[in-house]
DNA sequence: TAGATTGTTAATCGATTAACAATC
DNA sequence: TAGATTGTTAATCGATTAACAATC
């Protein structure tokens, strides 16, 4: 029997755990050391037993009657989702949402860091952007493969973003965080992350104009 | 008994909704006009039956063995996305992805156009960005009101955004997009889409450490 | 007609929620 | 001890996938 258990946790426990990890930062910096599970769901609007099912993923143990670690638990949560170990990362494409992301510097708290950006636009290479120099693109796959960079990530407008992945995946990049409105084509062993924009824009058009037509037909209902 | 049904599409449905109305452009300008499922399935990396599902949620109708016609299909999305009546959106945050979002025309192909920003910076309010003034703060909910926007755009700090949040619900705003890494407390009425980069960057550095990690483990299992 | 695709109903799968015993 | 909370098992719910009849 092997040591340690391939432990596949959900994506959606996943998403939580940094709303986990805020909150019990919040409560740290007040002082508290323990909290349960009623508690954090109370303050985040979440099922309890949602919440211990989460924290249970972690592997965090809690003791009956009293709750969990706060500490450790924060802790619990850095360890899996790697926050601890910051892996170094490549932005392509440098237009508005690529300047955007490299500006954001708290990344670095998750466990990333941006080290360099790749456009194709001349007027852009060469000149720094936030502090990180802004590199032609068909460099890209041999300086990943130098500098043993895993993560990529892809600003480029929808009609670059295969090419784009095609090259990350050439450098070696294991996961790519894709804010471009295109699935991806990659190989089994490299991990795509979508960040659907236009998706998340999309739902929020179509849940805001079904509620308005709900209330004029009940407004029409009422007047009837 | 009513004439329309509230018809309710699920959010994952919605959010591959704009996908296919990329492909399907794609298709239409290759001068295509009919498109079956398993065709679309096959472009997209989509289950043919899913695909059906989906389409079936807009009222779209295929005539059997030849597909579904093309403007039509394109016309029903936008339809039920609410694409082709555009509706005014304030962004509050001036900050980098403030202006990144500001800066993205294209959200305007999606039904949304920004009409103004939002920040509490002096050294921001009154210049223009991107074509756009930014104004104080304070004085979004009464502007909300009569202008009749009904969405927000939230890009301010985590700390800042629950009382951002207030202000917008404060001025008759009825969705909100937030990219601030916080769960909102709002009214019912209001619709909240979330767009957590934090959560999808713990999920996306939590899945390459486990695989990497899993990787290392067979890697000592064959040398064993 | 033959056969591919639609439309629809059933089965599967996974996540959420509920129930309850164990425990401090 | 009494009772709140953990840990765990079962029920529910919704989305995906499979099966199959209807149809052009």
């Amino acid at each position: 029997m092997s040591d340690a258990t391939p432990k596949v946790i959900s994506e959606p426990t996943l998403r939580r755990l940094p709303h986990y990890h805020r909150y019990l930062k919040s409560l740290a910096e007040q002082g508290r050391d323990v909290v349960s599970c009623p508690n954090i769901g109370a303050a985040l609007g979440l099922d309890p037993t949602q919440v211990r099912k989460d924290l249970e993923a972690t592997g965090a143990v809690g003791r009956p009657r009293v709750g969990y670690s706060i500490p450790r638990l924060l802790e619990a949560i850095e360890t899996v989702l790697g926050w601890n170990n910051v892996s170094q990362a490549f932005l392509a494409g440098a237009g508005h949402l690529g300047a955007a992301l490299l500006g954001y510097r708290r990344f670095a708290e998750s466990g990333l860091e941006i080290v360099a950006a790749f456009d194709t636009d001349p007027a852009k290479i060469g000149r720094p952007l936030h502090g990180r120099e802004v590199l032609p693109l068909e460099k890209l796959p041999q300086l990943a493969r130098r500098m043993h960079v895993m993560v990529g990530i892809l600003a480029v407008p929808a009609e670059a973003a295969q090419a784009v992945a095609d090259l990350m995946v050439e450098g070696g990049i294991r996961a790519i965080w894709n804010f471009a409105p295109v699935r991806l084509r990659v190989p089994e062993t490299v991990i795509v992350q979508h960040e659907d924009l236009h998706a998340s824009l999309a739902a929020l058009t179509q849940k805001l104009a079904s509620t308005l037509q709900a209330e004029v037909r009940k407004g029409a209902e009422h007047v009837r």
